[in-house]
RNA sequence: CGGGGCGUAGCGCAGCCUGGUAGCGCGCCUGCCUUGGGCGCAGGAGGUCUGGAGUUCAAAUCUCCACGCCCCGACCA
């Protein structure tokens, strides 16, 4: 990486993008086209969001198990819908042991049907419902187009499948882990997402109804950030996933499944980062202060790291993630930059003038220059620490919502929306009808994000064909 | 899967047109010096020029064939 500065955002988002993922040390391109390493760093933020996740699952009653890897290609084809959808983007292997199968094996690109056979076995009654299992796997899908964290043709993620008694049970659960996703995103991403509900035409293959969380980028662009489906008796009809009800008469489960994967990364990424490079939020960062010590001399450099070492077993006995940046041959102004890039939400700098005067420099990541730094007394540090990260998480929040209502607009007029969907997300009133949804996604390259679930009530009139509608609808043009 | 671009040191590139000693910047290593916003100086290590075949006394350079990657479009988390 010779150039110091990454492409502005303004300029080549994309650019932007892609030099950051790398320079940041979050991934790296793999042999294999399309795939991706997940560097310690990027891995490291990663494991924050499933520990964050997890927990939320483990308090609603999932519990986790491991389903294979492998999936014999005529599961696939049990439910006609999942394989319509899915076929394309399979991964084959057809020989094992040097010998060609005598049934090809598919790489599972997600696992309803493996897990399906399963439920078929173990749900023999109305008393083994619900069954709420989780997995954090890799699923495979053979993409064309690939961008790291983004679109892989191998990637990272959870994948939640419940199976329940009744039709509301599942309806219940499906938008319950939709809750789930939307209070992750807010709360511990700090960023703002739409909860909504897919149309037919973006639907999970052998879903009855599917739901999402769309987030904004940093560009305008739209991120499907989180889906949660309620796949009805599709799949319990594939598999026999049937239970003896109270009145001893054997039915068909309701099944449900849901999935957050590695791409939220990329969210994380494009919905906070500037210029200078990532900025994570506090509650995620796998470092949320760094300290970077600065001396001249012999002296001052031992007074400097003796009293470095003091407050960073302070912060970390406080309970926050910190690092101590002792690398020689760095300037400090490298180092700013550097972690800068990196997207710690807090720095500390200590020098000889801090050492005497008992104080610190705190320089907040989401401040740029002077105004996000300030002198603080290191009597109290962790407290002052865990508050100021608490008002960084909330001002990430905060500002990535102000860019989203600044780029959101309700258009009633077809130009009006044409030009809102260049930038931003479009709120309009939609007819409903997939007729309708192809044409604009033909003409203005955006497509139906998601129908939100809060609505302002009321009626008008479709923002393309003019007909009667009763729903707002949310385009933009999307990763 | 179509269109475009590119494969030369870890990264970014020049050299190719007009064949003849493998270059530059950044990074890396060593030492000195510096350190409050991307320091400086000196020395050093590092290359099957993507692979294969061909033309030639001689190929990074010319020809042919593969392969890979990136970007842009159609499809997808």
């Amino acid at each position: 990486m010779s150039d110091q500065k990454l492409p502005s955002r303004a300029e080549d988002f994309s650019e932007w993008y892609n030099q950051l993922v790398l320079r940041a040390e979050l991934a790296d391109y793999a042999p294999v086209r399309g795939c991706m390493i997940v560097r310690p760093y990027g891995w490291a933020l990663w494991e924050n969001i499933t520990a964050a996740l997890d927990s939320r699952f483990k308090a609603t009653g999932h519990v986790n198990a491991a389903f294979p890897l492998l999936i014999p290609r005529s599961f696939i084809e049990k439910e006609k819908s999942h394989v319509a959808g899915f076929s394309p983007e399979l991964a084959v292997v057809t020989h094992g042991g040097g010998e060609e199968l005598e049934e090809p094996l598919v790489i599972r690109p997600t696992s309803e049907t493996i897990i399906g056979h399963s439920y078929a076995k173990w749900i023999q009654s109305y008393r083994d419902l619900p069954l709420l299992i989780n997995q954090w796997n890799s699923v495979v899908r053979w993409e064309l187009r690939t961008k790291l964290f983004l679109r892989t043709l191998e990637f990272f993620w959870q994948e939640g499948h419940t199976a329940h008694a009744t039709l509301p049970e599942a309806e219940f659960e499906t938008r319950q882990m939709l809750d789930i996703y939307t209070d992750f995103a807010v709360k511990e991403a700090a960023v703002p997402v739409i909860p909504g509900r897919k149309s037919d035409s973006e639907r999970f293959a052998g879903a009855d109804q599917t739901f999402s969380i769309e987030a904004m980028m940093g560009d305008g662009k739209a991120l499907q950030a989180g889906t949660s489906h309620n796949l009805g008796q599709n799949f319990a009809k594939a598999f026999e996933i049937r239970y003896l009800d109270k009145g001893g008469v054997l039915q068909h489960c309701w099944t449900t499944s849901w999935g957050l994967s590695t791409r939220f990364v990329g969210a994380i990424i494009m919905v906070h980062g500037d210029d200078q490079g990532l900025i994570f939020p506090p509650r995620l960062a796998p470092i949320q202060l760094v300290i970077v010590p600065i001396f001249r001399t012999d002296e001052e450099k031992s007074s400097v790291l003796e009293c470095a070492h003091t407050l960073r077993k302070e912060l970390a006995h406080a309970g926050i993630r910190v690092k101590l940046d002792e690398r020689e041959g760095s300037s400090p102004g490298f180092k700013f930059n550097d972690w800068e890039m990196r997207g710690v939400p807090l720095r500390l700098e200590l020098g000889p003038k801090d050492v005497a005067k008992g104080s610190v420099v705190l320089a907040r990541r989401d401040r740029p220059g002077k105004e996000g730094k300030a002198f603080v007394a290191q009597q109290g540090i962790g407290a002052a620490v865990v508050q100021l990260l608490e008002e960084i998480q909330k001002a990430l929040f905060d500002r990535a919502l102000a860019f989203r209502k600044a780029n959101t607009h309700e258009t009633a007029d077809y130009e009006e929306f044409k030009t809102a969907v260049e930038k931003g997300f479009a709120f309009s009133w939609w007819c409903g009808k997939a007729e309708c949804e192809a044409k604009i996604k033909e003409e203005t390259k955006a497509t139906m994000r998601c129908i939100p679930l809060e609505q302002p009530g009321g009626s008008g009139k479709c923002v393309h064909c003019g007909d009667a509608s009763t729903e707002k609808a949310i385009f933009a043009r999307a990763y």
